[in-house]
Formats: structure tokens, C-alpha cells, sequence
DNA sequence: AGCACGCCGACT
DNA sequence: GTCGGCGTGCTC
């Protein structure tokens, strides 16, 4: 047997499969997916099998035997594996690093080389600082090779030929971080009959074991120590004599770290659907039903805010685990609160495994190995929760699907929206993408029920559009009032709040009930400037003004880290009158509390969240009503929903949309119609608050009247004209390098390179169909240069239905000798969402 | 990446 | 002569 392997080795050359023979004894636990051992270039090195064959065409001297087998399930499902392929190519990253994605970091392996004194040797023949380090060795009786180095610094020759010689033994190692939890389980003998036997041979002074032997009688089911000594209040003395009569097993066995151990989930029901939620719950019944006839169908979910999505949700997986399948529910990290993971634990109880970002590492791992051992058959999770090992996968849902969050902006650059597209096409899985505000991207592709079927055949790049345009027990949607800021400064008001928003405030507070304030953190002025002479404090390495971070007193770039402390003068014309600026919400906060004395304030923001549990603890308090206001950035938009909550602030809506973005109106209407939807969920009636400086901007007019569909179409309007997404598609090349003059001239090269591959494969596909393209730039990047290197960008536009990746990936290679020669860095991202 | 291999200058 | 510094090319 052979199989095909993708080596854990970062570059590009050995980003390909490699062949190896499988030994006669490892062959039962070697399958797609496995992760092994193999001897690469003079050293093990964990890898992935992609593929099993009977036969290689690699010649027999250079094959060789995989090692290991490194766990008891491959961690990759076959449908991953193609899946990685599908990611590769797509985002023109290598394989390795969609794999490595995929599986939770504890399995990334970590390296160690253990040096030990071979027991038989002689030391005395050797030289003197070869019989230092050897003594050294054999006092700490095993020793890692960096260490040993460090120790010795300088006499790296003498440990290498002390490897070489043989009189170091060197032991190379797959090290897992993660160690699995134990716990200490009593298992009564199975044999009843043992059990009163034993009883019968006790003393009459052991009552304790005889009452334990009593218990054991009545409940056989093995327990836990620290639970069996907990409730019959017996020490572990008496377990250990029972163990030692044999009628007692005391074994550590493996358990699972269970993140929400100490939580009870109360049961939930599912409630009765309203008659819109109901024919949108037979479509998706049907979907499902039909998948393996038509390859899934995609649908695209759009329901305003409080349509009862999550309850549409909630009954669809009932359906899929009814039919012995499984589910996967994506939720942008933010919005992946205690609330919702309740909805989910309440609703399917232990069958629910959950995955998110603030897990701790061994948490993550557990839960990724509930999923693995077929324990789990829901997966509630953030992006790379698509990735979830599931093998029985029949439906994909991914809420608020328009979220920026869901495009990973580290290698590999993958978007959990198309790869969910990926994976449910490789399973012929549903997907269903929920939004209020749904993606233009999604909402260009999707075609009414009415209109599905007879104008579009079922073609892969179409989705089914499904609508929940009320709210449960038609609440009313909130009413918004915008206020021009613009006016309030002419009338005299130089406060941050509009009278308006004052007054609610005011209302409020009298009437008990919560406010939820939202500040539009980006562009906002969080810079250092000296008042008399204009002076910014920039970044000495990157082209970017200093950030203020109060609690630190330090002044800090977001790009590099380079931090510096406070400023005290101005130093470039000593003038002491330095402004701080806090961060947006601090000074909200300030204010607040100056305008209305006594107001008890709950601040949300990088500062105040970053600690686990913080979230979490702050909502809480939120929601037992120990504060008025819930002031935040884009995090509190999302998913939150409070009974109390009557009115919903934001302080200046308008700060995205003057950045050079082609998404900014987007943005801004969907944080809008997320955010007003935070109000009035309940009996009492929302009202909504807009401060801006551009009332009359679409983005803002027509989130006023929560009308998408206008929104929609006026924007696809835009986008069609300027040429931009969804109706091209975009890959962004960033150049960089130490000199301008080389990072620019390599630029004008990869440029050029670009516009003879794409001609080339432009040529070749002509009577398939035009692909347009366009090559941009070189242009310098909008932020020109970051940690010492100067940045430029290239940008391709196409449309049309060629494989463009392939041409991009040949002209990247063909650039890649000189990129290396002039150490000159270019980053890939296909389908950008930040173009900086 | 990181290992072996090989070429070349420095020093026992 | 031998050691170790670094450039090059390959890894089943």
C-alpha cells in the first residue's frame, strides 16, 4: 500500500504530494485523512494522506516506510481533504496551510529533538569540552537539542559531531501539546454475585464498605471518584480496599473538557411557527428531502431583524438529525454570546458541540474531538467551524451572512461563505445563508420561489431566495429619526449628543429602561496632536498615526506594535500642549456620565473585553439591569437581544463611509439596520436615534425606513456602473520591500506578468466565452508603508467563467524567482474585503 | 523550512 | 591536513 502525502513543511517547492510506502502493520489505520510520520530530508515530519494507491511511480531507492500513525481517526474527512484541494487553488495558497486551518491548533505539531548519553560509552576518550558537554547531558539525563545549545553556546561543532559519533543517542519527536483530561472512575464488578460475595466476607466494623458494596448492589453504573466520595461521603481508602478485594475497578480514563460544564440549559420546545415561518420551513424541508437529487440546494434566507429566524433554524436541524444527519451553524464571532449558545444547548442539549475563538486551547480540542468521535451531530461555531469533522453533514447554516468577520484575513484568505458553497456541493449538502441585510454578492445570485425553477435551472450559481419581511407577533419594526449633526453645531450644541438623543436619554433613564449606545469605532480620532503646532505622532516604522491607550499611558501603532510612553511635550516644538484623544467610546463614556450624573454605564471595546469571560459578564450585568447603558463599538449590533432595551443611539453613523472602500455604503446600512434592530424586540416599543453628518446619504435614508430591497438595488446600481463586485470579482497583490524603488519597480514587473498570463488564457478560452479583465496599478498601498518596508498594490478585475486562478498562479510563479533574489514579499488575497 | 553536501579560507 | 562558515539544491 502507498499513499500520497502533503508534508508539514512551509515552502512553496514542497507544497505538493510526496509517496510513501505503508508497512504491512500500520496499513489497517491508515485512511484518507490520517495524519503520520514520515522521514523527510533526514528527519520525521508530521503529514496529511491525500490520496491511497496500490502502485507509485517513484523509483524504489527513493521511496520510503511513513513511521507512525499519529491518532486513532484520520482528523481530516474525506470531503476536507477535497475540500483543501478546492482552498488552495482558489485562494492561490498552499495546501499545507488549508489543512493546518482545518484542525484545531492543538494538533499542530511541534518539533523536539531529545539528546541522552548512549549508556555503554566511554567519555574519557574524548576531548575536554566533549566530556563537558557529555557529563552535562548525563547529569540532566535527557536534554532537548535547544537547550543543550544554549547551554553550550559556541561548541555547536562539538555537540554535532558528539551526535555524529554516536555517544549523543538523538531521539526525534511529533510532540502533541495537548494532553488529553483524566478523571478517576469506579467501575463495580459486573458480576452481581461478586458483589454479595464480597458483602458476605466484610466484617461487620467495615460499614463502610459494606454500605458502599450496598450501593454499587443497587446502582451499577460506574462513577466517578470525586462524585462517589462527594455523595456517600466515603474516603478513598475505602474504595481502594474494596479494589484491592477485586469487587472495585479504579481506572483513569479519558474525559472531555466541556467548556459549558458548570451551566444548566433549561430544555426548549419548538414554539409554534407563524404562517410566513412555516412556508419557509417547507422549502428548506424540501431542499433537504431532495438534496441527493439536486446536489443541494443553496438558499438565501432574508428575514428583517426579530422575523424569528433562529427558530426557523432551530426546527430545520430537528429535521436533519430526525433523518440521522448532521448540522453546522456558523455565527460571526461576536455574535456567538451565551445567549445564543443557550437557543442551541436548550434546544439539542448534549448533542451540540460548540467552537469559538475564546475557548481555551484544550477546550477547543475536546470539543473538536466530541465532533470527531461521532459524539456531536450540531456544531455551533464561528468561521473556521466549517471546517468541523463531520461525515454525515447534510446542512449548513450560516447566520447573518453578510458579516465581515467570516472572511479570514490571514493565509489561508478564505471566505466560510463560499467555502461552505464548496463543502455542501462536495456533500450534497443545503446551505442556508440567514441575513436582515443579506451580502450583494448573495442577494444578486438569489431568485424569488416564484421565479425558481422555470427561468433558472438549478446551475450551481444561483440561490433560492425565501423572505420573512414581519416580525413575530407583527411587532412593529422600530421608528428611526436621523438627526443632522451639521444643524446642532449652527443652533449652538457642541455636545457629542443631539438634542434629540439627550432627551431620549433623559426619558429613559426616568422610565427605567435600557439604552444601547453605538460609536462607529473607525475614523474616529484616536491620534496624539500637539494643539499648537499641529504635530501628529507617527509610527517611526510604518505610515500610520500612534494610537492612545489610556489605561497603559502608552502611545501605540495598531500595525507593528511599536509603542512608545506618553508624550509630555510636543517633540517638535516643545510646546506642553499635547491633545490625547481616548478612544472613541472612553470619551463617550466621559461625557455621559457629565451630562447625567449618576447614569451607571457599561463600556464594551477592545479595552474592556479582552479578558475570557469579560463578554459574557458584561452582558450579564446588562441584562440583570445593573446599568442604563450598554455603550460599545460594532460589537454590541449584533444578536443581543434585551426586553428592556427601548432605545438604541448612534453617535456618528457616518465615519465608514468616507473611507475608499466600494463596500463603505454597504457597511454602513447593514450596521444600522443590525443595530436598530437591537430595539423594542419585546411589548415595549424601540425608537432609534441617527446622528450624522450626511443625512441624506441612501446608506442612512434607507435604513431610516429599513427598506433593503431599495437599498439593494440602487447599490447593485452603483456597483454595476463603477464596475466592482458582485459584478466583477477582484484579487489584490501587495508588493513589499525594504526600498520604494524596488518594491515599485518589482510592481511594474508582476504587473506586466499578470497581463501576459491573462491574455494567454484569454486567447485560449475565446470560444468559450469572453473573459474580461483588467489589470490596476502598481498604485502605493493606502497604507505605503508598514513595519520598515514600503508597500505598493496590483489589482485583477475579471469577469466571466474562466479558471482564472491558474493563469494568477502561473504568473506568480513565474515572478517568484526574482521576488526571492530581491527579497521582495507579495501577499495574495482573492476576493478582498479590506484593500488596504 | 531545514538538511546534506560541497567548496573555500583559517588554524592546529 | 582538519574545522567550520555559508551558498546551493532537494526533499517520496
Amino acid at each position: 500500500m502507498f499513499v500520497e502525502v502533503i508534508v508539514d513543511v512551509p515552502a512553496k517547492q514542497t507544497d505538493r504530494p510526496f509517496d510513501y510506502r505503508v508497512p504491512a502493520a500500520l496499513v489497517p489505520m491508515v485512511e484518507i485523512g490520517s495524519r503520520v510520520g514520515v522521514p523527510f530530508a533526514g528527519r520525521v515530519l508530521q503529514a496529511f494522506v491525500i490520496g491511497i494507491k496500490s502502485q507509485t511511480e517513484v523509483p524504489a531507492n527513493k521511496i520510503k516506510d511513513i513511521s507512525e500513525v499519529l491518532d486513532p481517526y484520520p482528523v481530516l474527512t474525506p470531503d476536507l481533504v477535497e475540500l483543501s484541494e478546492w482552498m488552495s487553488h482558489k485562494y492561490l495558497c498552499s495546501r499545507i496551510s488549508c489543512i493546518l486551518a482545518m484542525i484545531p491548533s492543538a494538533l499542530k505539531a511541534k518539533y523536539e529533538r531529545r539528546l541522552s548519553v548512549r549508556p555503554d560509552v566511554s567519555i574519557s576518550e574524548l576531548t575536554q569540552s566533549e566530556q563537558e558537554i557529555a557529563a552535562w547531558v548525563q547529569a540532566k539525563k535527557e536534554i532537548t537539542l535547544e537547550a543543550l545549545l544554549e547551554q553550550f553556546a559556541g561548541s555547536a561543532g562539538a555537540i554535532r559531531r558528539l551526535i555524529e559519533t554516536d555517544v549523543l543517542l538523538e531521539e526525534r519527536m511529533i510532540k502533541n501539546r495537548m494532553k488529553a483530561k483524566t478523571q478517576r472512575m469506579v467501575f463495580p464488578a459486573e458480576d452481581v454475585e461478586l458483589l454479595r460475595e464480597t458483602l458476605l466476607h466484610t466484617s461487620k466494623q467495615a460499614a463502610r464498605q459494606r454500605e458502599l458494596l450496598e450501593y454499587f448492589m443497587a446502582n451499577p453504573a460506574p462513577i466517578s471518584l470525586s462524585e462517589l466520595s462527594a455523595q456517600l461521603r466515603v474516603s478513598t481508602a475505602v474504595v481502594q480496599s474494596l479494589a484491592e478485594k477485586g469487587a472495585v475497578v479504579v481506572k483513569d480514563i479519558e474525559v472531555l473538557r466541556d467548556p459549558y460544564a458548570d451551566r444548566h440549559f433549561e430544555p426548549s420546545k419548538p414554539l409554534r411557527l407563524t404562517e410566513e415561518q412555516e412556508s419557509v420551513f417547507t422549502q428548506m424541508k424540501k431542499a433537504l428531502q431532495e438534496r441527493e437529487r439536486h446536489s443541494g440546494t443553496p438558499i438565501l434566507l432574508h428575514g428583517v431583524t426579530g422575523s424569528g429566524k433562529t427558530e426557523v433554524y432551530l426546527q430545520i436541524i430537528a429535521e436533519c438529525l430526525q433523518r440521522g444527519e448532521e448540522a453546522i451553524v456558523l455565527v460571526p464571532e461576536i455574535s456567538l454570546t451565551p445567549q445564543m449558545v443557550e437557543r442551541f444547548k436548550g434546544r439539542f442539549g448534549d448533542r451540540v458541540a460548540v467552537l469559538h475563538s475564546r475557548l481555551s486551547g484544550g477546550e477547543r480540542y475536546d470539543e473538536w474531538r466530541k465532533i470527531r468521535r461521532r459524539q456531536a451531530q450540531v456544531v455551533v461555531g464561528a468561521r473556521s467551524a466549517i471546517f468541523a469533522p463531520l461525515e454525515k453533514l447534510s446542512l449548513i447554516i450560516m447566520d447573518e451572512e453578510h458579516e465581515s468577520s467570516y472572511k479570514q484575513e490571514e493565509t489561508p484568505k478564505y471566505h466560510a461563505r463560499d467555502a461552505a458553497l464548496e463543502r455542501a456541493r462536495l456533500q450534497r449538502a443545503i446551505v442556508i445563508l440567514g441575513s436582515a441585510t443579506p451580502s450583494l454578492e448573495s442577494f444578486r445570485a438569489s431568485v424569488p420561489l416564484q421565479k425558481w425553477s422555470t427561468d433558472h435551472p438549478e446551475d450551481g450559481q444561483h440561490v433560492l431566495r425565501l423572505e420573512l419581511p414581519h416580525r413575530v407577533g407583527n411587532r412593529p419594526l422600530p421608528k428611526v429619526q436621523v438627526v443632522d449633526m451639521r444643524g446642532e453645531l449652527q443652533s449652538g450644541n457642541r455636545s457629542m449628543f443631539s438634542r434629540s438623543l439627550h432627551k431620549a436619554i433623559e426619558e429613559r433613564i426616568e422610565r427605567r429602561e435600557q439604552i444601547v449606545l453605538m460609536l462607529n469605532r473607525r475614523g474616529f480620532s484616536t491620534f496624539v496632536m500637539c494643539r499648537s503646532c499641529g504635530y501628529v505622532a507617527n509610527c517611526p516604522h510604518c505610515d500610520i498615526s500612534l494610537t492612545y491607550h489610556r489605561h497603559t499611558k502608552h502611545i501605540r501603532c495598531h500595525y507593528c506594535g511599536y509603542t512608545e510612553r506618553e508624550l509630555e511635550k510636543c517633540p517638535s516644538c516643545d510646546s506642553p500642549h499635547i491633545r490625547y484623544f481616548g478612544t472613541g467610546t472612553q470619551r463617550v463614556e466621559e461625557e455621559l456620565v457629565k451630562l447625567f450624573p449618576g447614569i451607571r454605564v457599561i463600556r464594551m471595546d477592545v479595552d474592556t473585553t479582552t479578558e475570557k469571560g469579560s463578554h459574557e459578564k458584561w452582558l450579564r450585568k446588562f441584562g440583570q439591569k445593573q446599568a442604563d447603558v450598554l455603550l460599545g463599538t460594532q460589537m454590541i449590533a449584533k444578536g443581543l437581544d434585551f426586553p428592556d432595551v427601548t432605545l438604541v443611539g448612534v453617535i456618528a453613523a457616518d465615519t465608514v463611509l468616507h473611507l475608499p472602500d466600494f463596500r463603505s455604503a454597504e457597511r454602513t446600512f447593514q450596521l444600522l439596520t443590525q443595530v436598530a434592530g437591537r430595539a423594542g424586540r419585546h411589548e415595549l416599543p424601540g425608537e432609534v436615534i441617527i446622528q450624522t453628518y450626511a443625512p441624506e446619504h441612501y446608506s442612512i435614508e434607507l435604513a431610516k425606513h429599513h427598506d433593503y430591497d431599495s437599498f439593494a438595488r440602487k447599490e447593485l446600481q452603483l456597483r454595476h456602473l463603477r464596475d466592482y463586485p458582485p459584478y466583477c470579482r477582484l484579487v489584490l497583490f501587495t508588493i513589499s520591500h525594504e526600498k520604494v524603488q524596488t518594491a515599485l519597480r518589482f510592481s511594474e514587473h508582476l504587473a506586466s506578468v499578470l497581463k501576459e498570463t491573462l491574455d494567454m488564457t484569454a486567447a485560449s478560452q475565446k470560444e468559450r466565452g469572453a473573459l474580461r479583465y483588467e489589470v490596476l496599478g502598481p498604485v502605493a498601498s493606502p497604507i505605503p508603508k508598514l513595519k520598515d518596508r514600503y508597500r505598493f498594490q496590483c489589482m485583477v478585475k475579471y469577469r466571466g467563467t474562466g479558471d482564472v486562478s491558474s493563469a494568477l498562479k502561473e504568473a506568480l510563479e513565474r515572478c517568484e524567482e526574482a521576488a526571492k533574489s530581491f527579497q521582495v514579499q507579495v501577499a495574495t488575497d482573492v476576493d478582498p474585503y479590506i484593500l488596504m
